[in-house]
DNA sequence: GCCAACGTTGGC
DNA sequence: GCCAACGTTGGC
């Protein structure tokens, strides 16, 4: 079993919005960067652990967690010239991008924002807190996993 | 294969 | 809205 963390966009999709859909599941779609395609299709397995990441927001920080119910098959959001994750260059032979599906499991008791992350030195080395971190998904090591949770 | 230009992410 | 960091694209 894995941990990991997936960023999203609360104005887009939060934590919430996970909660509210039809039992709590959603497919993660529009990943379009390789190093997160290549952790969600090769690593993600069923039964694995995230943490539900608000970024680009007023408080950006740990909001919940929820769980791969769903191993990695193509992102069909790329095949449709309609969708704003559009990408020309994939087929049904070569779909090129992936996604899973994330099941609701439940908020934190409140959501922890990223600047007391970065002061608690039990999160030192955390991927997320280095400098220039853009990726949208990440492992989460069991003891920064359980270091966050100690925050709630 | 190099690298400049450009686009995107995301904290502040 | 600014800007640093990073990824991608495409000319050469």
């Amino acid at each position: 079993m894995q941990y990991w963390l997936m960023k999203s966009e609360p104005d887009t999709f939060g934590i919430d919005d996970l909660k509210a859909c039809p039992d709590g599941t959603e497919h993660w779609d529009g990943v379009r960067n390789y190093q997160a395609r290549n952790m969600m299709r090769d690593q993600m397995k069923k039964g694995d652990r995230v943490l539900f990441y608000h970024s680009a927001c007023k408080v950006p920080g740990v909001a919940g967690i929820a769980k791969v119910v769903k191993e990695a098959y193509p992102d069909h959001t790329a095949q449709n010239p309609d969708s704003k994750y559009y990408d020309p260059k994939a087929t049904q032979d070569n779909p090129r991008w992936f996604m899973v599906d994330v099941k609701y499991e439940r908020k934190l008791k409140r959501l922890i924002p990223l600047s007391e992350l970065k002061s608690n030195p039990a999160l030192e080395g955390m991927q997320l807190l280095k400098k220039g971190n853009r990726l949208s998904i990440m492992p989460v090591d069991d003891a920064h996993w359980q270091a966050i949770l100690a925050m709630e």
